[in-house]
RNA sequence: AGGCACGUACGUCAAUGGUAGACGGCUUCCCUUACAAGGAAGAGGUUGGGGGUUCGAAUCCCUCCGUGCCUACCA
């Protein structure tokens, strides 16, 4: 036998990708059913530039495991992948790459550098999608696609031209996220705040015409140097303290310009003085507040972070962080500086380089949402879709966040993304078209400039689920796979993705882009910290592979499934144990296979059948259809659970030892061939359960089973190449499960696992022959336990020289230690000078006490009248039933107690 | 500042209002011809504290303590 002992997971894991991937097990056209339901995913694409991390790796698996199931359920499957432009980070790498050869992205020019981004792209980009290989992912590369190809960006041009021509695109200036590093505009989704420890400056502002002694308005600011372009103050109109200034002038330090003072609402009046200075052109809240006021907008800062001209002479050109010392200084010098104190307040720093963002007015493109947004909030409220799994908390946040949702800021000034298409003329005309042909056109005119800004990454990623499809047209992808079954998912990106999906879906399609939103859970580090590459504490899902086996991980991750959690390589290691122990379970199986063949005889009346036989299909049945239940509710936890146990505890600890006399006999026989063929059927059966989560090993093993072959395919894929992934996966048939066998088998593990417990307790050595006796009022019971197989059996696993029923216990020595089982049996092994009598009587004393103690907890329970008349009547007699086997128990317990004495 | 989650064995996590479990770790025994990455047995919990609802609470409600996450224009 050539089988190796121990489980080489690296040497499974390189045979077995490429070649579904050749033989089309991945593409949904392998699915020969004209009539086969549709599933369909698409992968968040991952970033262009990324590679695999722990996230990648948690939402691959689960939709791995999903699809692979469909698809051996006869589903027609598409997991359709791909990747992301990634606007920023894409840019900032190649830029990188650059400043080593000495060169700015200027240097080259636009189009030079475009170039140069695909070639990047080209050579090194996508690194990710050949290390979703590794993971086994399913996926269909026919189809891969990238937001920037041709078909995606013409998707991209069609959606923002009709946006346009609807109105729901404008052009506009607005006060936006600046990011001075960058250079680029960002959403308010591309903004972190930070919690910063600041100071809050009071100055003092006088009042015009009163000289020198007059009267002086204080306000507090974090950002001193935007005084200059104050151009109000705001009190409240309530506060009494400044009732009689509104209306008033105040002449600003520094600039010697006049200023009003208004009254907002907006303003707190326990806040710091009650005053706030305005500065429309520098702080969202004051450009608000400047609009309703009709407040002039004073540019003081730039694109740089630097002090503009009109900021005046003593800081025209200033760093901003040099400005404020500076404003402080002069304030000080004038004698306005009131106090300083510390503060801490939250600044907003670019999401990506942490560069304090600078609000400023800019002219950007928008998308006014309230017409999407209506539409996706009709769709949660009237069909309650997409469905959010866990829909606590995910569909509240999901629907708060629509409701107060702004409009989208489109634009972003970079070079590598979709540029955006609106051509300007010369005599200033905007142009939106598909193209610049279509422009000329439009323009009537070839003398035309295209706007140099690019879209938001997520303006395509929104159309992912139908741009990917070959939408504008109308393909038959489209058709057949919008839309998309499930979306699986990391809960960072609801708003920025998928809440778009479903906005920019409705509006295109008018249909749901995916039924169900899977939300999976966090990882974290052992510490509780996220992840993260600044960090340096993320763990690479690539080693945890080379360690333990990607089946052994994958596993892991679907027991993670949407639970927030701490990562665990105890837990892979276990699982690495779990697929050790399905290869020698296979391995034992393959050694032991002459004369069988998977599926032989299993057909037959199974009234015949060794009760072990019966109970193991009961088993395998009910393992199935529980595994089927918990994937249908996303419970990847529970079905991981279901599979471990029932492959570990019920066919590896007790089936393959029940049937191992009569696997492993001596002689050929039919007896032993039916006993071999069966063993081979149920580990084949368990490996097509296994195999959604464990792709590698369980495909390995398949391959090696003597009888499987293109028969054993789903019907669907019956002209397919023989593998386990196109088999039908068990669904678990409730007539097959056979509760009576179940509690049959369950009465014999009793009886076996209480005489190891004597044995362990008592200290008798494995290697020593012992003999059982059993004592049962029941004679269903005592039938069982003595029927032909059981005998042996039970003798075998509890290495029991001999096994005899007596009628009582009176006719046991003395000297034997003593138990009870559920229903009554009581079983004695005599040990002749093992015993200590007065140890033995505490063991059992000690037994019987714990009984006795929930006994009491019973009856108490039942009788309280109040249980009894307002429990249901099925939960009262379970409780009966309970307390009567109990009290059985404790008698004889007593009685063997009284034995001992 | 508001909002929302979470707190269960030493660790990581389970448990439709009905006997609190799993895996790892730990203790004892065993290299029994599938597997020592294994087998057998075992210890370990007033479910963060306190109150309430209920026949019955880890689960529902209130409150306190602790921990996370999200949202927000308090200068």
């Amino acid at each position: 036998m050539d089988i190796p002992k121990t489980y080489d997971p690296q040497e499974a894991e390189q045979r077995h990708y490429s070649r579904w991937e050749e033989q089309g097990c991945f593409v949904p056209e392998t699915n020969r059913d004209p009539d086969a339901p549709i599933y369909s995913i698409v992968i968040p694409p991952p970033n262009v530039t990324g590679s695999l991390h722990m996230g990648h790796a948690l939402q691959h698996t689960l939709m791995d495991v999903l699809s692979r199931h469909k698809r051996m359920c006869g589903h027609r499957v598409l997991w359709l992948t791909g990747t992301d432009h990634a606007g920023i980070s894409t840019q900032l790498m190649v830029s990188r790459e650059l400043k080593k050869e000495g060169l700015t992205r200027h240097d080259l020019g636009r189009a030079k550098f475009i170039e140069r981004v695909w070639q990047w792209k080209h050579e090194s980009g996508g690194q990710i999608t050949r290390q979703m290989r590794r993971e086994g992912a399913s996926v269909d590369w026919s189809r891969e696609r990238f937001t920037m190809d041709e078909g995606l960006s013409r998707a991209v041009r069609e959606v923002f031209v009709r946006l346009y021509e609807e109105g729901l695109i404008y052009r506009g200036d607005r006060i936006v996220n600046w990011c001075p590093n960058d250079q680029t505009v960002l959403s308010d989704l591309e903004v972190e705040k930070t919690p910063q420890a600041g100071k809050l400056y009071y100055l003092q502002y006088p009042l015009k015409g009163s000289n020198g002694e007059g009267r002086r308005i204080t306000v507090a600011t974090t950002r001193p140097e935007t005084m200059l372009g104050d151009t109000a103050v705001a009190v409240n109109p309530e506060d009494e303290r400044y009732r009689e200034l509104v209306g008033a002038t105040l002449v600003l330090p520094l600039t010697g310009r006049e200023i009003p003072v208004v009254a907002d609402e907006f303003v707190d009046p326990a806040f710091g003085t009650g005053a706030v200075k305005v500065t429309p052109a520098h702080d969202p809240a004051d450009y608000e507040l400047g609009q309703r006021h009709s407040l002039p907008q004073i540019v003081v800062i730039d694109q740089f972070a630097r002090m503009t001209e009109e900021a005046g002479p003593d800081f025209f050109g200033l760093d901003r962080y040099k400005a404020r010392e500076l404003v402080v200084e002069r304030f000080e010098e004038l004698g306005l500086l009131e106090k300083v104190v510390d503060y801490e307040f939250s600044i907003s720093k670019c999401e990506r380089c942490k560069t304090v963002i600078e609000p400023l007015i800019s002219t950007q493109w928008f998308c006014r949402m309230d017409e999407l947004r209506g539409r996706a909030l009709q769709l949660l409220s009237d069909e309650k879709l997409p469905r959010f799994v866990p829909d606590v908390p995910y569909k509240r946040v999901y629907a708060e966040w629509l409701e107060n949702l702004r409009d989208w800021t489109l634009s972003r000034q970079l070079w590598w993304g979709h540029q955006i298409p609106a051509w300007y003329t010369k005599d200033g005309r905007v142009i939106v078209a598909r193209s610049e042909e279509e422009a000329r056109v439009a323009a009537g005119t070839d003398e035309l400039t295209q706007d140099p800004d690019v879209l938001d990454t997520w303006f395509s990623s929104a159309l992912w689920p139908f741009s990917t499809l070959g939408w504008p047209d109308e393909t038959s992808d489209l058709k057949t796979f919008y839309p998309t079954s499930v979306l699986v998912t990391a809960r960072d990106i609801i708003f920025l993705w998928v809440s778009r999906m479903v906005m920019m879906g409705m509006k295109f399609i008018g249909e749901t882009p995916f039924g169900d939103v899977f939300v999976t859970g966090t990882i974290f580090d052992k510490h509780g910290q996220r992840m993260s590459k600044t960090k340096g504490n993320g763990v690479d899902p690539l080693e945890v592979f080379d360690k333990y086996g990607v089946d052994a991980t994958r596993l892991t991750l679907a027991s993670i499934g949407s639970t927030d959690t701490r990562w665990n390589e105890n837990q892979v290691e276990s699982f690495r144990n779990f697929a050790n122990k399905i290869w020698n379970a296979a391995r034992f199986c393959l050694m032991n296979a002459e004369g069988a063949k998977v599926g032989e005889g299993f057909d037959a009346d199974r009234a015949g059948w060794a009760l072990h036989d019966r109970w193991i299909v009961s088993r395998l049945n009910r393992a199935a259809e529980s595994v089927g239940r918990s994937l249908a509710e996303y419970d990847f936890y529970a079905a991981v659970q279901t599979l471990y146990h029932f492959f570990w505890d019920d066919l590896c600890d007790w089936y393959i030892e029940l049937t191992k006399a009569d696997v492993t006999a001596v002689e050929a026989s039919p007896e032993r061939d039916r006993a071999r063929s069966r063993l081979l059927t149920v580990l084949e059966q368990a490996l097509r359960l296994l195999h959604p989560f464990m792709p590698y090993i369980t495909e390995e093993l398949w391959q090696r089973l003597p009888g499987v072959g293109r028969e054993l395919l789903h019907e669907a894929y019956r002209e397919a190449e023989p593998t386990i992934m196109l088999t039908a996966y068990p669904e678990g048939s409730i007539e097959l499960i056979d509760e009576r066998a179940e509690w049959e088998m369950q009465a014999i593990i009793d009886l076996i696992s209480r005489v190891r417990n004597i044995r362990s307790e008592l200290n008798v050595k494995p290697s020593q022959p012992i003999e059982i006796m059993v004592v049962s009022a029941d004679e269903r019971l005592g039938a069982l336990f003595f029927a032909g197989a059981s005998v042996d059996q039970i003798r075998r696993l509890t290495r029991a020289e001999k096994f005899r029923r007596v009628d009582s216990l009176a006719q046991v020595p003395r000297a034997s230690a003593r138990a009870v089982l559920a229903g009554g049996a009581e079983v004695a092994v005599p040990l002749e000078g093992l015993i200590d009598f007065a140890q033995e009587r505490e063991r059992l004393g000690r037994e019987r006490e714990k009984l006795q103690r929930e006994a009491a907890k019973l009856e108490a329970q039942l009788a309280n009248p109040q249980f009894s008349e307002r429990a249901p009547a099925e939960k009262v007699k379970e409780v009966r039933d309970r307390l009567n086997d109990i009290a059985q128990r404790v008698t004889a317990l007593a009685q063997m107690v009284e034995a001992l004495k």
